[in-house]
DNA sequence: CTATGAGAAATTATAGATAATATTGAGTCT
DNA sequence: AGACTCAATATTATCTATAATTTCTCATAG
């Protein structure tokens, strides 16, 4: 969701494999072979190469010239990266978005965090997540800012879906909430100063999977 | 220079025209028109149009569907975006290369504030400017970090090249020296605080265009 | 003199075809 | 068995062709 309205073929594409590439259905490493991805939409492969472009500079699929494109692997260290960024992007957007936040905005950021907190699976989980953060710094009125921000969502969001894969526990997001009251308060330094440290939660936490063993995983809480 | 290495023809033409937005050859609202540069490039408008999904990634074209591809106009308020998430970025990617910055690289980047000085045009200067600030960066090691900083570049560069057309005076930059002398102290908070500022600059100072009247532009010093 | 609208020209988006490159696998040799 | 060669196959990158849409032009009506 980088940029344009999406009318044309191609970013129907790269909006669906976007989406498959981020909730886990395509495995990092797997090859996206664009004959049989224009076969599946009904498209001829030019369209689909041009979704691929796309993706690419997303960083959720990675090219070699004349070897294809494969889905972007992705490790603990680029979590890590992907939450410090975050980390520094978001607060500055809320800083620029908080003479702009309305009661209403607020409003509805509770009711995210409200939804994401009664969320039953890890899809509603994150899509309630990202309502909450995306509310909160769209009125900072930075267009460039905000695509790579949400470019930064999808890559969070796809290590949440990596690392969550069977398991969901419902849990309070005290985080969003104390965000809110000092938002509330006019009070942005402290707002930004938990937002900062919330971000920066992922990637940090191992996680225990099904089977009971701790694997090489990560807990994904902002 | 977003991603991968460049061999294909999309790649090369992405690079060129790029190229040409930055310095100002092609004006923004331009039309670019997939047959004439196909036709320019010896080519199809096939990779011509993979060329024109980077250059949007970038920021640097903006397109609308069944429309045509544009070269992304800017405003001081872009300009003024770019530069705050210049500030948060490349303070972020400092504070992770500093630990592996050694002598020969703020040797090299020493140079390259001597050469910025020196130099006798824009291009040039932007050339040594942005080999300072890649320098101290790069060490971090973060790959998507330095892939949007040099996303960023390419827009700050823009803005140089639009606002200093055509006069251009040799300065001394003495907060590069400065980065430099607390990076070699192992300040490292210091080192940050005046890139910080730096980088902030931009956009912040009002500049007299050749016929001494102040129009709506803006210096580049970062 | 401006607004409007039909037709021509230009342009975009996609399809289908082709050449170049990479991958695979069967068969052979050691 | 394991490595090696070379042809068969698959895949990518690009070109040419075509349909669909937009933009331009200009004559004409208000």
């Amino acid at each position: 969701m980088t940029s344009t309205s999406e009318d044309t073929i191609a970013s129907r594409i790269s909006r669906i494999l976007a989406d498959r590439i981020v909730t886990g259905q395509l495995d990092p490493g797997t090859k996206l072979r664009q004959d049989h991805i224009a076969e599946e939409f009904g498209t001829s492969h030019v369209p689909v190469r041009e979704a691929f472009r796309r993706l690419e500079a997303q960083g959720l699929a990675v090219s070699e010239p004349r070897r294809g494109v494969r889905v972007a692997s992705f490790d603990l260290k680029e979590v890590r990266e992907v939450a410090q960024m975050r980390a520094a992007l978001e607060v500055l957007a809320l800083r620029h978005a908080a003479p702009h936040l309305t009661p209403s905005i607020l409003d509805l950021a509770e009711e995210a965090t409200v939804a994401g907190d009664n969320s039953r699976d890890v899809r509603s989980w994150e899509e309630a997540n990202r309502r909450f953060h995306t509310l909160i710094v769209t009125p900072c009125g930075m267009p460039r800012l905000l695509a790579a921000i949400s470019d930064l969502h999808a890559a969070s969001a796809r290590f949440l879906f990596a690392s969550w894969r069977s398991e969901w526990e419902v849990r309070t997001d005290h985080d969003h909430r104390a965000i809110l009251t000092f938002l509330r308060q006019g009070n942005v330094e402290n707002a930004a100063a938990v937002l900062e440290r919330h971000v920066q939660w992922i990637g940090q936490k191992p996680v225990r999977n099904a089977s009971g063993t701790t694997r090489d995983a990560f807990a994904i809480v902002g």
